[in-house]
DNA sequence: CAGTGGTCTAGACCACTTA
DNA sequence: AAGTGGTCTAGACCACTGA
């Protein structure tokens, strides 16, 4: 059961401070979206369940199956829920297509997609730098899982990748043996760890390539490589993973759409 | 006045094809959407002009209001419109503020942001090559306008650019005195051409700078850039500009946001 | 104060999926 | 046929802006 609008205007309109809900008037449909997302930061519901309905769903929290709608409308545009006339509401997952047309966007110069394979190179626990505390917001002193690999497509190496974690997050992962990685990391994280990417920022910029890209790729040190530099959200928008890529383009592009 | 839902739903049930609507159910939402874009298209409604209220239109439609707000939210979610309580709603404009967080990344290593500043090196009007033919969908032999220019941030050239865009569309381009040539072009084709860019595809890569790229930017042949090729779109999805161009990420990054 | 968008409700009916 | 989301309506009231 959640406050109502009304008793919160009214509240407002009084001289008293409403300490009720803090910071004055929300919305009785953003305080539902509050409660879906810790629902789903919680891991009551996890990637793949299905909510209940609509009216279930308004009767549990004492509002119109409308102000759901809105909260459930709103959590779809943001790809949190993936909504089927007939079927239900479930929770998003990182399933092949999401990650090849959401989170993957490098395609081939043609504009055809594909997920590149993945070798893992190293897989160790240790240390975080002072960068990696600082972009993953680790405590000093923290360690880190970080995992090295090696991605081809149409058997090409085409990108060398650094993946740090917090170890102490993604504890099991250590153990993991390295040939039970899985391409789609994300997948991973959502299945074992109930953690949900749902946001990234990706910063590029173009760098010669050293000696150990131009190893991996078997390329010329000094070539220049799209280099991507991606820290992962979780839903509660706390960092989960930082991820430095750097990519052959002569093949491929990054792909962009802004809008 | 548009087709209600109820009659198309229930002529698509009889066994006779609908030809009212050809391709059978559509929304009524949708239906006032289409009108509403074509609206900015044909530009009856302008950048920055103020829509009719939400009951006016509605009694113009002969919808209910609700149904109306549904297509605005719709059309302010692709930032195609903005609303404000209080004001009305208005024809979204390439001001400086979505110039700069919507259509620029570039952002400084710290993060900062700032609209680079824009030198012109050329603009001539000449026969379209035929990369400029398919990219701008343009017939063989037809004409563009071509400009060259250096764009500087903090008084440090930070990238060369080449725009194309149909000669025939945007004739009286050829004529503005060089020094005239806003360093926001978008809006430019806004105020004076009726042209809404509402979205763009950016294809990155890293490439060498030549030895052109490398003069204008002071820095040695060869170095990587970061290469943006953008096809900017108007709000009926035509292509409307091609633009290449070649960016020192040394001081910079390229920002590209997931969700 | 009038006018505008924002929230919330209640109810009807349609479209789609599954059994 | 039952259950789910999708569309549409009508009406009440709140929040914000500007004259």
């Amino acid at each position: 059961m959640v406050e109502t609008a009304k008793k919160t205007g009214k509240s407002r309109d009084a001289k008293l401070p409403d300490l009720s809900d803090g910071i004055g008037f929300r919305p009785l449909y953003k305080q539902v979206k509050d409660s879906f997302i810790q629902q789903m930061v919680n891991g009551d519901w996890r990637p793949g369940d299905k909510l209940p309905s609509e009216f279930e769903l308004a009767a549990r929290y004492g509002v119109s199956q409308g102000t759901v709608r809105k909260t459930l409308d709103e959590l779809a545009a943001q790809n949190l829920l993936v909504r089927q006339q007939g079927r239900g509401t479930f929770v998003a997952t990182h399933n092949p297509d999401r990650a090849l047309f959401h989170f993957f966007h490098l395609v081939g110069d043609d504009g055809s997609r594909q997920l590149p394979t993945s070798r893992v190179l190293s897989r160790v626990k240790r240390l975080a730098t002072s960068d990696e505390e600082k972009r993953l917001g680790l405590k000093p002193g923290s360690n880190v899982i970080c995992i090295e690999r090696v991605r081809e497509m149409s058997a090409i190496p085409v990108i060398v990748e650094t993946i740090a974690v917090s170890a102490k997050r993604f504890s099991g992962l250590a153990k993991v043996p390295v040939e039970d990685l899985p391409n789609n990391l994300y997948e991973l994280y959502e299945e074992k760890y109930g953690v949900i990417i749902y946001q990234a920022e990706e910063y590029l910029s173009a760098v010669a390539a050293d000696a150990t890209d131009a190893e991996h790729l078997g390329i010329e040190p000094g070539l220049p490589l799209q280099q991507i530099d991606r820290l992962a959200l979780s839903v509660d928008r706390r960092p989960v993973e930082w991820r430095m890529s750097r990519c052959l383009t002569t093949q491929h592009r990054y792909l962009s759409l802004i809008d």
